[in-house]
RNA sequence: GCGCCCGUAGUUCAACGGAUAGAACGCUUGUCUUCGGAACAAGCGAUGUGGGUUCAAUUCCUGCCGGGCGCACCA
């Protein structure tokens, strides 16, 4: 439909001798204005020397002596000199009907095709806590990853796991010191989980304000390495073991698998490596820019040589271990090393770490450009609380697992006026949880720093993930209804009415298009908001499932189409639509 | 100090240089003999500030004010 536009808007102008390279076809932000929308007439009408009004007349006329499309019904002038494209009722209903023909594979494009994707998201760290932030580079980068998906790519997921270090010894100091209050080896796995976390917290109290459990502590990070001391080897196993396996149960409940599991003690001897490789290695033509260069004892890399705005990191310490820096390198090469055809690798993390990522991206340039051509970050903000409830349990980080079960149980709690079974109350109360806290994230420009209202999310009104979901189980109702009554879904029985929500359904595609092409799962939230709303409305007004209406056939079929962009949309935000609630 | 990001109704967020700045919560009011009231309908209410570019600026450039993050051996 765009082509065609475009193109009767080209012919028009072709008419009139004027020559526009670039033709600007939007929707106008009111559905009472049209369809689709141009402003070419007050973009060219300086250079020809007319007001921008009188040319768009011109342009009109022209357009109405050429038009021979169906679909287009009536096209004006509007404004300062915009044109306004309004499509017939058969075009909607058509609409309606590809959408009913696609079911859930509406709103794909192949922008991506063939195209291997990896994004890098979520990383938390074993013997830590798995926080709200972790929660939210999850929803975030698994959306994203969806939403390739649907444009055609290939995607692969992976994650990083930091599984030496300082933060293990901690952890694993209070472990040994304490074991009857850290170590509850007969509970779950996830309460085992939370207590190695506490001690992990308690580990880090205790590095900063007591010397000689630091002097312990740094003792025994250097035996992690050498995996000298088999009784902090077991207890490491065993740490690691737990709280790995109930990050995977946490995937499970937020819908994310994994492809690659990154683990950094392999990734450093990979980045030391190149690191070393590449020491005082002139990369200029005059032999004054080194890549790696010693400074102070330690090996860094002067990346405000290359740009202005970076600066220098170290990699390589004093003391010759490798740093965070070097690490991330060769986890960087590692990635296009297992994925030799990779036409792009994503990372997620917070914003806090933009600069630092600059450097490390603009040194894999330096080793390899079309690597570092490939590497795009994307940063997200903080997740801060808006009331007192959950914010004010100072001392005690909210783990994401805790946040997941707080929100469920007060869903649960709006859930009694319906029947269910018990395991499939639990599952539905789980996956509108999810929704609440995925979609109170994933609602806004990825970037800034998100205040999480418990109440508002949950609360289904207006605009939540919740209300996404009770909208699709409603339409779901009135489909099961139909089918009882054994009324047909027809999308060529439509009425003379043109519905609101038939003119958003078919811009699906292209808001998914937008989002793929941005990284920007905002705008499919935000657009599943106008369309919930305009089912809703539509709902409200009508009477859907009706023998005696003659278009109840294709009421039938706007609910059905309305129900697979729903579904889909929800997905692409990586939240499960169930049919009931 | 330098660099990056941000400042929109009382609050939390939208707006790919376009039309009357759009929602939600809150507040005020209305709708229940209909398929799920976790709903629908109506009203009140905003671009931090001074310049500039443009036919057109919340959007681009620039000064100021206010906030967040980062800047050498942690991850």
């Amino acid at each position: 439909m765009q082509e065609k536009i475009k193109n009767l808007i080209k012919d028009a102008l072709e008419n009139l001798k004027i020559e526009v390279n670039d033709i600007a076809l939007e929707h106008p932000a009111d559905l009472k204005m049209g369809d689709y929308s141009t402003n070419v007439a007050m973009t060219v009408a300086k250079n020809v020397k007319t007001n921008p009004k009188e040319l768009a007349e011109k342009i009109v006329a022209q357009i109405l002596r050429l038009n021979t499309d169906k679909y287009i019904e009536k096209v004006e002038m509007a404004g300062a000199g915009f044109i306004n494209f309004h499509l017939s009722r058969k075009f909607f209903a058509n609409s309606v009907e590809e959408i009913v023909n696609e079911a859930d594979n509406v709103g794909k494009n192949e922008t991506l095709k063939d195209k291997k994707i990896m994004i890098e998201f979520t990383d938390p760290n074993p013997f830590k806590p798995f926080h709200i932030g972790h929660l939210m580079t999850n929803a975030i980068g698994e959306s994203v990853a969806r939403i390739l998906e649907h444009s055609g790519a290939e995607v692969s997921r992976a994650n990083y796991q930091g599984d030496v270090g300082l933060h293990v010894a901690k952890a694993i100091f209070v472990l040994l010191k304490n074991p009857k209050e850290y170590i509850v080896r007969n509970e779950s796995k996830s309460r085992q989980a939370l207590f190695i976390g506490k001690a992990y917290a308690r580990g880090a109290e205790l590095y900063e304000n007591d010397t000689a459990a630091k002097a312990k502590i740094d003792e025994i990070n250097k035996k992690i390495y050498s995996k000298s001391d088999a009784q902090i080897n077991e207890t490491y196993d065993w740490g690691f073991k737990v709280t790995m396996d109930a990050f995977q149960d946490l995937y499970e409940t937020l819908g994310t698998e994994f492809d690659f599991y990154f683990l950094e003690s392999q990734m450093a001897p990979v980045g030391e490596g190149i690191v070393r490789a590449n020491l005082n290695k002139f990369i200029d033509p005059q032999g004054s820019k080194k890549i790696f260069e010693e400074s102070d004892g330690a090996i860094v890399f002067k990346a405000e040589k290359y740009d202005p705005k970076l600066h220098t990191r170290v990699f390589i310490t004093r003391e010759g271990l490798p740093t965070y820096e070097t690490k991330e390198l060769g986890l960087a090469e590692e990635k296009f090393k297992t994925n030799p055809d990779m036409s792009l690798s994503i990372i997620v993390t917070a914003n806090e770490q933009m600069d630092y990522m600059r450097v490390v991206t603009k040194a894999v340039s330096l080793l390899d450009p079309e690597h570092g051509a490939k590497m795009k970050h994307i940063s997200h903000g903080m997740m801060r609380f808006a009331s007192g409830k959950m914010g004010s349990r100072k001392g005690n980080v909210i783990t994401g697992e805790s946040l997941l079960n707080d929100v469920r149980d007060a869903v649960l709690e709006k859930m009694t006026d319906r029947e269910f079974e018990n395991t499939e109350r639990e599952k539905i109360a789980s996956a509108v949880a999810v929704s609440a806290i995925k979609y109170s994230i994933l609602k806004q420009s990825t970037g800034g720093d998100i205040i999480y209202d418990f109440e508002s999310s949950i609360s289904s009104e207006g605009d939540s993930g919740p209300y996404l979901q009770y909208s699709f189980a409603r339409a779901n109702s009135i489909i099961e209804k139909a089918v009882k009554e054994n009324i047909l879904p027809d999308p060529h029985a439509f009425p003379k009415e043109i519905f609101e929500v038939e003119k958003l359904l078919y811009k699906f595609p292209e808001i998914v298009l937008r989002s793929s092409k941005e990284y920007e799962p905002h705008y499919i939230a935000n657009y599943l908001i106008e369309v919930a709303r305009s089912f809703n409305s539509f709902y409200g007004n009508n009477l859907i499932v009706d023998k005696k209406d003659k278009s109840s056939g294709y009421k039938i079929a706007l609910s059905y189409a309305f129900s697979f962009v729903m579904k889909t949309g929800l997905s692409l935000l990586g939240i499960k639509a169930p049919k009931k609630m």
